[in-house]
DNA sequence: AAAAACAAGTTGATATGTTAACTATTGTTA
DNA sequence: TAACAATAGTTAACATATCAACTTGTTTTT
C-alpha cells in the first residue's frame, strides 16, 4: 500500500516500532539459533544462563528483570537447568521468600563455549553492518528503554 | 561484573544485540499492551489484522512472514479471528493449496480503531525520542534487515 | 503486637510457540 | 507421463508464555 493512499490513522506496516524490533532480532537470532540448538539450550534457558555469569549469585526476581522471562516461565525453566546441573539455588537467609541463583562451573562453561561460538557471528555481523552504526543503534536502543 | 575482569570470550550483557533489541520491544510495548488487552485482541491477532490491512487479499503464506509468525501459529490463531468475524479465507484458484485471507468490515474498524488510539502513544513516543533520531532507528534496523 | 498490605515464588488453566509428521496440490525431471 | 521433489497448510506432541489464584514470608500501618 502507498504512503499517499493508506489512511490517515494507520501508521504504515514498515512504520511500526515494535515490528521493526521484532524483525530485527528474528533476523539476528537466525545467526545464533543453530549454535544454541546443537548444545540443547533454549533462547530462554542461555538468557538466564548468561545473567547469572554476571554475578556470584543473583534473587530470583532480579534474574526475572534481567531475562525478561516471567516469574512463572523463569521458576520452569530454572527446573530444568538445576536437573542439568547447570546451575545451583539456595535460599536466602535475610530474606525466606527469595531464592538465590548461581551458576556452576559446568554452566560457566557451557556458556563460555557458546559465548566463543558466538563471537564469530557477532563479528561478521559487526563487519556487515559497520561498529560506529553498531554503536548507534545501541545508543538508540538504550534511550528508548530509557525514555519510554 | 566489571568490563576488565569479565572473561574475554564473553560479550557484556549490555552489549547483546538480541537481548537491546528484546528489551526496546518490551519496552515499547508496554505502551500498546493496554489498548490491543482492552479490545481483547493479542499481540498475534493484531499482526495478522494489521497485515491484512496491507492489501485487498493476501496469501497465508506471506502473511506469515509478515507477520513473523509460524504456519501452525498462524493456522489456529486465524480460526479464533475468523470466528469472531475479523477475518475471510477462500481458496485460491490457481493454487488449490493456498488460502487467501482479507479482513472484514468489522476487522478493519476494529484495527482502525485501535490505530487511532494508539497513534497517541506513537505520537508521545516520537515527542521523546525525537523524530530525527526515530528514523534513525528505523533506517539502521532495516539496514540489520538487510545486510544480515 | 495484630491487621493489613506487599513481595517472592509456585501452581494450575489455558493459549501460543515449536518441531516433526502428514495430506494435498503443484512443479520438475527423467 | 510417471516418478520425484517442493510447497501450502494442518495436526499432534510437547515446550514455553500468560494470567489468576495461592502460599509463605516480610514490611507497614494502626
Amino acid at each position: 500500500m502507498s504512503d499517499t493512499n493508506r489512511q490517515a490513522t494507520f501508521r504504515g506496516y514498515g512504520r511500526s516500532l515494535p515490528m521493526a524490533l521484532l524483525r530485527a532480532r528474528d533476523t539476528v537470532m537466525n545467526r545464533f539459533r543453530p549454535i544454541l540448538r546443537s548444545h540443547d539450550v533454549t533462547e530462554q534457558q542461555f538468557r538466564i544462563l548468561r545473567a547469572l555469569t554476571t554475578a556470584k549469585e543473583l534473587r530470583a526476581v532480579d534474574v526475572s528483570k534481567m531475562t525478561l522471562l516471567s516469574p512463572p516461565s523463569l521458576s520452569r525453566t530454572i527446573k530444568g537447568l538445576e536437573g542439568r546441573k547447570l546451575i545451583t539455588r539456595r535460599i536466602e537467609k535475610e530474606d525466606q521468600r527469595a531464592f538465590m541463583l548461581s551458576i556452576t562451573k559446568k554452566g560457566a562453561a557451557l556458556v563460555a563455549l557458546i559465548g566463543q561460538q558466538s563471537e564469530a557471528e557477532y563479528l561478521d555481523i559487526e563487519g556487515r553492518i559497520g561498529s560506529k552504526k553498531m554503536d548507534q543503534l545501541h545508543r538508540l536502543l538504550s534511550e528508548v528503554e530509557e525514555k519510554i
